[in-house]
DNA sequence: TTTTGTTTTGACCAACTGGTCAAAGCGACG
DNA sequence: CGTCGCTTTGACCAGTTGGTCAAAACAAAA
C-alpha cells in the first residue's frame, strides 16, 4: 500500500472547520436531529463540498466521537497511584469539572450517545472504559486498604465524579434557569461545593 | 361551553397505549430522532389511526412532558421542613434513586430535552421549577443557620442529589458497561454509596 | 499558455417523514 | 334489521434528508 498522501493545507483547514460544526451541530441536536446541510453552512461549504471531505454523516460522527475519547478520558489516566489520594481525587474531579466548563460541547456530544444506549460506542465502553476504570478503582482499593482515605466504592466513587462535574455541562440549561438571576460564577460555586463533598467523604 | 364528552373505553385504551409507545420510542431516541411511524408500531396501531387520537408528533411530546413534570418533581416537594433534615435529604435522595430505578425512560426523556437545550419547556424551568427549588433551598439554609446540618450550597446541594441518582437512569449503558461482569445490584450498591455520601456531606 | 490534479457546485435522486382525506369497517342502540 | 357515530385504513402528498454525479472553477506546475 502506497504512503498515505500528505493533506493539503486547504483541506487540513476544511476537515477541521468541518469537525468544528459538526460538534456543534451534534451536540445541540444529536445525531440525527442534526443534518448535514446545518453543518454544511455552519462551516461554511455546500453540502456537495462537505461531502467531498467526508463520506457521510456517520463518518463525520465517529471520527469526532473517536477523537474525542481519548481527550475525555485523559484526566481519569492521569490519576497517579503514587500521589497524595486525597489530592489526587480532588485534582481529578477539578480537571473534569474544568472540561465541563471549558467543553460543554464535548460533554453534551457524548451524553447524546450514551443516553441513547450508546449504539456507536457502545463496545469501547465495555473494553477500553472499563479496563482504564477497573484499573483506576484497584488504585483507590489500595488507597483504602492502607487506611489513607476512607472506605468507599471505588467504582461508584468514580461515576460520582463523572456526574457531579458532567451535570454543569450537560444540563446547563436547568442550572441557569434554577440559579438565574443569581449572582455569582456557577461552576466556582460549584467548585467549592465539590470540593467540601469529596473531602469530607474521602477523610476519616 | 359544554362540558368535554366522556372518552370511549376506546379512546381512553389507545391514549394510554399511544403515550407508553412514544414513551418508550421518545426515550430511545430523542424528539427528531423517534418517527411516528415507530410509535404507532409500538402502540399497535397504524400512522393514521394514531393521528385520530393526537394532532401530531409534537403533541404527544408535550403531553408526555407535561404529565411527567409533575411526578418528577413530587419528591422534592414532599421534603418536609418540619421532619429531621439529615433524614429528609436521604430520603428525598432515597426517592430520586427508586425513580431511576424503576422509570429510566421517564429520566432519559427529560434528559434529552435538556441536554439539546430544553426547546419545548425551557420557560417552566425558569418559573415552576425555579420557584420550587428557591422555596426547598430556603428551608435547607433554615436548618443550616439553626446548626442542624453542616453548612452547603443548599442550591448545589439539590443538583448533586439530581446527578448522582439520575445518572444511573441516564447512562445506565456506560454504568453497566463498566461494571459489567461484576454482580451485585448497581442500584442497591448505588444506594449505600449515596447514604454515606449524604451523610458525611451534612454531618458535623 | 497549456496541462494536470484538486476543489467546488448546481442539478438531481430515492428514501423517508409528518400529515391529510375520503371511504370503508365496526359496534351499540333503537 | 338499520342507522348513526366512532374507529380504522389505504392511498396519497409535499417537504426534507442523505447522498450522487458530471461538469465547471481553480491552482500550480511545466
Amino acid at each position: 500500500m502506497a504512503p498515505t498522501r500528505q493533506a493539503t493545507r486547504i483541506q487540513q483547514k476544511n476537515r477541521a472547520a468541518i469537525l468544528e460544526a459538526a460538534l456543534e451541530v451534534f451536540s445541540a441536536h444529536g445525531f440525527r436531529g442534526a443534518t448535514v446541510d446545518q453543518i454544511a453552512a455552519e462551516a461554511g461549504l455546500s453540502k456537495p463540498n462537505l461531502l467531498y471531505y467526508f463520506p457521510s454523516k456517520d463518518a463525520i460522527h465517529a471520527e469526532l466521537l473517536a477523537g474525542l475519547l481519548d481527550t475525555w478520558l485523559d484526566p481519569l489516566r492521569a490519576l497517579d497511584p503514587q500521589g497524595d489520594p486525597l489530592e489526587e481525587v480532588l485534582a481529578y474531579m477539578r480537571r473534569k469539572l474544568e472540561m465541563s466548563r471549558d467543553f460543554p460541547r464535548e460533554s453534551r456530544l457524548f451524553a447524546n450517545e450514551i443516553i441513547q444506549g450508546a449504539p456507536r460506542i457502545g463496545t469501547t465502553l465495555g473494553t477500553d472504559l472499563k479496563q482504564l476504570v477497573d484499573e483506576k478503582a484497584a488504585v483507590i482499593e489500595g488507597w483504602i486498604a492502607h487506611g489513607r482515605i476512607a472506605p468507599v466504592h471505588p467504582h461508584h466513587l468514580i461515576f460520582s465524579i463523572w456526574s457531579l462535574t458532567q451535570h454543569y455541562a450537560d444540563f446547563d440549561v436547568q442550572v441557569r434557569a434554577v440559579l438565574g438571576g443569581r449572582d455569582g460564577d456557577h461552576f466556582q460555586e460549584a467548585g467549592r461545593y465539590l470540593e467540601q463533598l469529596f473531602t469530607k467523604m474521602l477523610s476519616a
